[in-house]
DNA sequence: GCCAACGTTGGC
DNA sequence: GCCAACGTTGGC
C-alpha cells in the first residue's frame, strides 16, 4: 500500500467539503502539474493518504482514501489530466501543523517541507506513521 | 535544445 | 506585501 497527501487550499476545497460527499467520494480534479500527475497515476483504490491545509491553516487535518483510480479529469480541455476519486476518512484528533512536521527530523524529507508547491505527493511508510502518531 | 522572463503558489 | 521555488513559455 502506497501513502500520499493531498494539498488543498481550504477556501477552494476543504477536508470538510470533502468529508460532506460522504461515501461517495468526490474527485480530486484540476492537477496540472506533471510531477502531481504522475503521482495520481500510481494510486491504487483503497490507497490512504493525509489532506493537508494550506493558506492560512498550514496543517494536516484528517485521513482521505483512494476511492477510484486514476481517470480523465472532468475539468480538462483535453485527456491529457487526470482525476482520482477520493473519501475522506477519519478526522485527526489534533492537527499537525506544518511546523511540526518541519521540527521533527523524522519528517526532514517530506516533499511538503522541500517543496511547498506540489499538490500531491507520497509518503513514506514511516513518514505516515509519524504523522498519525502527532496526530493522535 | 537552451535559457531568460514571467506567472503562480505558498510560507513568512 | 514580499520573496523563494518551481513550472511554463517563447525567443534564439
Amino acid at each position: 500500500m502506497k501513502y500520499w497527501l493531498f494539498k488543498s487550499e481550504p477556501e477552494t476545497w476543504s477536508w470538510e467539503m470533502q468529508k460532506k460527499k460522504g461515501a461517495k467520494g468526490e474527485p480530486w480534479s484540476g492537477v496540472r502539474n506533471h510531477t502531481a500527475k504522475l503521482n495520481m497515476v500510481a494510486m491504487k483504490k483503497g490507497d490512504l493518504g493525509f489532506f493537508y491545509h494550506s493558506g492560512d491553516e498550514k496543517a494536516v487535518v484528517g485521513f482521505a482514501s483512494v476511492s477510484r483510480p486514476a481517470f480523465p479529469d472532468p475539468t480538462a480541455d483535453d485527456d491529457a489530466w487526470i482525476a482520482v476519486e477520493l473519501k475522506a476518512g477519519k478526522k485527526l484528533r489534533r492537527p499537525v501543523s506544518l511546523a511540526e512536521v518541519k521540527a521533527d527530523p523524522k519528517l526532514a524529507n517530506i516533499l511538503l517541507v522541500r517543496n511547498g508547491r506540489i499538490s500531491v505527493m507520497s509518503l513514506t511508510d514511516s513518514e505516515f506513521d509519524q504523522i498519525v502518531k502527532l496526530g493522535s
